[in-house]
DNA sequence: TAGTGGTCTAGACCACCAA
DNA sequence: TGGTGGTCTAGACCACTAC
């Protein structure tokens, strides 16, 4: 007989503390960008100590969820932010030879080549959580540093969710599209997963980012998650590596 | 005039308190694997409350330096785990198509090829800290899953810090290695930045991994760090990534 | 100077593990 | 049952920011 799995049951407070918060999150109560109450006035609300908030919004901070600025407050996190900008594009420029300090980033231009109402295969409505038959979004981008092309996004989203999403609405915002997607359509990217293999250019793509056909390149598959784990992006990323490098920090 | 950089001073008790227990991790006061004073034991000795040596743990346990386990103890992390096995190692095996759950970690077999004592390139030395003509150690190995060739890396250390390493000791160590490191030359891997890009496979590397030459392969050229962020390790990686993937979590 | 987050303490109690 | 880490509280004080 296999046994039940043990599930623990029990929750700590600050826990719960943090997931009320969250869902005032969710909830809009507080916008990207604003700050939310000071530790104690939060503690009262809840009736618990300033120390049980505090843990809670350690763990919200932690996860990137708030963002804490002491002697001012705590402010929910938005991708419209400079420091936040490449957190989630891990690109960056290879160094100079010889140089000892890691290049710069460079300044970034977007060029939106589509974006059109469409079925999505099985295994992208599967993977942005569409019942049968929903529609979805696709959107495809080039990125271009230096005024040279290097990334090439595929990207597929829930048509329900950005209604009236259109090609000259995503060339007219300036900024991260996680940016335009928080404050236009209220969906914030809080986490993602990335897949990542090499593969060879085909014809086409191999044009849009003027290398050789068959030329080496990162593919980089990406599921992006909401509030509460909802998966509502899906995006397939072709890198040319040949100047550039897909960073990682292991911990 | 450019303002002096204004370096904070202040640095709180729980940060001294956690610097003082890595000097006896890098000290190797406590060894990988085994417990640390409890708690209690540790305020007393440093003179501070409970809650301020608590807070310190948090954060070296956070950096995976230590690993609490609620009812036993506070462990020195060690790369001879389980659970740690596939902290730095980020290859997963591509999911079955049409398959919910990911796929299970695989069995792996490590082949090594060479190790030899050699002069460093410029590039390489100064990744790992040699000062000029010190000498390095070369590692060739092969990784396999489900017998099948899949990554060969190129792996640099200082010779200094790994004298006695030979091809026949690596070869009868079963298990990670660094683990090995760790146990038998004292010297543990505490984090690492990767840079990855997307090549085309030369004609050696290709017959050992058993793809075309010419197929895309990823490059995953690493540094790794031991206590203090001493620069330790350069590996560069080469994955065949037709089967198998890279992950990443964006948080 | 007032308001916010950040640190530190002391003590009570809870959850988990092993013997 | 005893020992360990985990939670929660209440209060004092410190560091940073803005006015």
């Amino acid at each position: 007989m296999i046994p039940a799995p043990q599930v623990p049951q029990f929750s700590p407070l600050y826990r719960q503390i943090a997931s009320l918060i969250t869902q005032g999150l969710q909830a809009g109560e507080w916008k990207p960008g604003e700050a939310i109450p000071n530790e104690f006035d939060l503690a009262a609300r809840y009736k618990v100590s300033q120390g049980t908030v505090r843990k809670a919004i350690d763990e919200l901070a932690a996860s990137n969820l708030l963002v804490r600025r002491q002697g001012k407050g705590t402010y929910v996190a938005t991708h419209a932010e400079q420091t936040t900008q490449f957190r989630f594009l891990r690109l960056a420029p290879d160094p100079a030879p010889g140089a000892t300090q890691p290049a710069p980033h460079e300044p970034l231009s977007r060029r939106f080549l589509d974006c059109r109402r469409q079925r999505a295969p099985a295994a992208v409505a599967h993977a942005i959580g569409l019942a049968g038959g929903e529609a979805a979004l696709q959107v495809r981008r080039l990125l271009y540093f230096r005024g040279r092309p290097v990334v090439l996004d595929e990207i597929w989203l829930p048509a329900a969710l950005f209604e009236g999403l259109t090609s000259t609405r995503l060339s007219a915002y300036q900024g991260p599209m996680y940016a335009l997607f928080e404050s236009e359509f209220g969906v914030r990217m809080v986490r993602a997963e990335e897949q990542i293999r090499a593969v060879a250019a085909e014809a086409g793509v191999a044009e849009l980012l003027n290398v050789a056909p068959g030329a080496p390149l990162l593919s980089v598959e990406r599921v992006a998650y909401t509030y509460g784990d909802r998966p509502v992006e899906l995006r397939r990323g072709l890198y040319d590596t040949a100047t550039h490098h897909y960073r990682n920090q292991l911990g």
